[in-house]
DNA sequence: TGACTAACATACCGGTCGGTATGTATTCTA
DNA sequence: TAGAATACATACCGACCGGTATGTTAGTCA
């Protein structure tokens, strides 16, 4: 393996596995056999697990950014990028590829470390605000177009957007009922937003690639 | 101490610190030494750490369904219900009077927990469930009341109710800003269950004593 | 009063944790 | 081509984890 494969084959690795259970229970010795790498190998391209997982937040984020990009392209109508939006929230955090619904590996990871670790917070934090600038900049584009029902605070609404996604993708995790996800993700969002209910599953999604990190 | 106050030390310590961090993060020397009793006396009362989880499970239910009655209690209007449930969220899940922001334990834990450990999980479910059982009354009341813009499935908006709620408290728990939860979560409830907008703010909550977990 | 037991206290166990010290190939550089 | 730096591998550390084995005390009941 060369100097960049075992480094990104420690990240993706330590995603894979805080992604199917979560921080604490992912031990270093887990993310090494895993990797198939010694522990040498960890700390020498990683100072600590913590350090690890800002690196990986970091890898996390420019991976998921070019979904995002395709998701919100400004080719699709707002609604198209709304639909996106559902669909790949269904399709990367949800879906049903293996038993165990995953959700968002950060923001669950988001509840699991203590206060402590500050730079760990700091890393979410920083993930969570880019992420729901994508959802502020949508609820702009919709309310330009006409579609919503109540005058809005695009950046109150983008915070509740990213809320409760990450409500139902937690939910999820413990009750894994797609078919429900399937039926609250999008109507939620739609009241959420206040989308005029007569633009209510009206488009389809133009987004349906394979997410990137999801193999 | 007698015998049913160190058990109900350790069960009440045990939610305390769980709250305040996780469920992974806290280990039974933390509770045991919190609780001012010993190892011997822990398994004396409880099996394992999880049956610990799992019985205190039973009993913090037991004890908000005392807030939540009084919340949800008929002699208050749905619109009232709606925002004593919205201060109570508050209150007993966030509020300030220390500086972390808690969430809810058992949401918590719920996302930190492996999917091992079956019991705890169907614990949690349980639990949910049955918060959400309320929220689907009081949807039903609000659509009786006629205060609700769309038709609605009472199920599936009660989840979604939860599953915004919850995902507030989490971003909550990364984000503290008081301010910004006080407005997201009433207005986010307002309109995920499709409250007419003139309704909006108009009551206010009969609610305010002082939750019993939280002294 | 003595046998029995519930309710602890103390000491300790094997296993695992994140992290480190040190050795060894390989590659780059002067 | 010598030697320095890089990229690991191996072995190991102390701390802590959940859990247990065993001792001690206090109350119950015959």
């Amino acid at each position: 393996m060369s100097v960049t494969e075992t480094r990104e084959k420690l990240l993706t690795t330590a995603l894979e596995l805080i992604w199917q259970s979560n921080y604490n229970s992912v031990g270093v010795n887990d993310i090494c056999r895993q990797a198939g790498v010694t522990k040498g190998a960890f700390y020498h391209h990683f100072d600590s697990k913590a350090s690890l997982f800002c690196e990986a937040a970091g890898y996390y984020w420019q991976v998921i950014k070019t979904d995002l990009d395709a998701v919100f392209s400004p080719i699709n109508s707002p609604l198209q990028q709304l639909e996106n939006l559902i669909e790949f929230v269904f399709k990367s955090k949800i879906s049903t590829r293996n038993k165990p619904i995953p959700g968002c590996p950060f923001f669950n990871a988001g509840a699991q470390i203590g206060t402590d670790d500050e730079k760990v917070l700091e890393a979410l934090r920083s993930l969570s605000q880019t992420a729901i600038n994508y959802d502020i900049a949508l609820v702009k584009a919709l309310a330009a177009a006409g579609y919503l029902n109540y005058k809005t605070d695009p950046e109150s609404l983008g915070r509740m957007m990213y809320n409760y996604i990450h409500g139902v993708m937690s939910f999820a995790h413990l009750q894994p009922d797609i078919s429900t996800v399937r039926k609250d993700l999008p109507e939620g969002l739609y009241r959420l937003l206040g989308i005029k209910e007569e633009y209510w599953f009206t488009e389809s999604a133009t987004w349906n690639i394979e997410p990137v990190l999801s193999k």
